[in-house]
DNA sequence: TCATAATGTGACCGCCTGGTCATATTATGG
DNA sequence: CCATAATATGACCAGGCGGTCACATTATGA
């Protein structure tokens, strides 16, 4: 799960840092502009002010370059990710929802792109080893949901009649939809969540984990 | 709105109906397979068997004849989720949502390619026209369910402390994950929606449905 | 200083694309 | 039957693609 799903070539490794991270940002930004098989390498090249020839130097084909940069995605991502809940470790199943959601959106913010990147694998075929990618993607949220909703179960937080498994899905589809409505903003449904302020943007998370909470919990009637 | 899209020549119109149809279909398989950028005209003339020369006598260009396949399918989605609703039609809000959820269901069953077309205009740069495209189907949900969570508004059905705009929101965003799962099986978090029997399909609906309403209904503490 | 290794370069290749058009084929109706 | 209109054809075009490679440039260290 940890491993990476390609290595540059020596040269690349050599490089200075910055010229490094150069070519990765000029990669993200091509591919989240047009996903995997329309993105140009020609371009990369233009916008970098390089040849062809080093690219290749680089990686050993455009196939590298690209699971290199997922890669990045992967490992920033779950960094966030974990970085933003770890202060709130002992909150209750909804309360570390919340936070991860709230985690997204930071993580949208500072990197657009990659989010774009993700969402083109998502629904673009041909992708090399697409599934895995988003298998990656897919099995940290399950991966983290998981063990939080059987445990939650234990503790009798969750309604008995619906599987943890389901809740998992339930939870995922909200936030993967709050976050997709989010980066593309004809994706919300009329809510406005990309010009959206902070204040605003809680607010409507509260409503949805609230909505969730009452919908998942044990049954009161 | 239900204005066409793009108007194909005159000398496809006069086609005999299953020549028409041939040629609709080749389009949209090639479309839900490759997105519209990548999709190629050579392609769907080679399997049709005609020359790129007739193509281009039936429509304008590639944009045409893309725009001329999506018409046909949103008249196709709605036409098949009205007539699926349409003997429920004094039912309560949440058992319209399960219908349409349902008739969703068996929409990708029997045109899974054109939910693949719909698929890839969401996640795809450079669609032409693309945002109308996506809104012509969005918009349908949200005239849909809107005046519908109006009026469960106005009869007490819904909790007060959650805008009708927001209810709305939640059910399309659970509504279209689900068949975004249904259709994608790695979407669909591991609850192996795609090869479920129908009757195991029914009850994980009936399970979503019943957390939306526990969630989504007034206050009984 | 100079031989060797590492890195950078861009013209070039074969392939595919959307689109054109002169020409061939077929249908129509007087 | 034949002139005209409608339809079908595929070679061809310019442009972009991923990828290659012979060569130029720079760095290294003895």
């Amino acid at each position: 799960m940890d491993t990476l799903l390609a290595q540059p070539k020596q040269t690349f490794v050599n490089l200075p840092r910055e010229k490094r991270e150069n070519v990765v940002r000029a990669a993200v930004i091509e591919f989240a502009e047009h996903g995997y098989q329309r993105a140009s390498l020609n371009n990369i090249v233009k916008r970098l002010g390089i040849s062809k020839g080093s690219l290749y130097q680089y990686f050993d084909n455009k196939e590298a370059l690209f699971l290199h940069v997922f890669d990045h995605f992967t490992q920033q991502v779950k960094q966030h990710v974990k970085a933003s809940v770890a202060g709130n470790g002992q909150d209750d199943f909804f309360a570390v929802a919340r936070q991860v959601l709230l985690a997204g959106i930071t993580f949208i913010d500072n990197h657009p792109e990659y989010f774009q990147v993700y969402l083109k694998v998502l629904f673009e075929r041909d992708v090399p080893r697409r599934e895995e990618l988003v298998a990656r993607v897919r099995l940290f949220s399950l991966e983290y949901f998981g063990p939080l909703a059987d445990r939650a179960v234990g503790q009798g937080i969750l309604r008995e009649d619906i599987s943890a498994h389901k809740v998992v899905f339930i939870l995922d589809a909200m936030l993967d939809r709050f976050l997709q409505g989010y980066a593309q903003p004809y994706l919300d449904g009329g809510l406005a969540l990309a010009g959206m302020s902070p204040e605003r943007l809680h607010n409507e998370i509260d409503s949805i984990v609230a909505v969730l909470r009452t919908g998942l919990q044990p049954n009161r009637q």
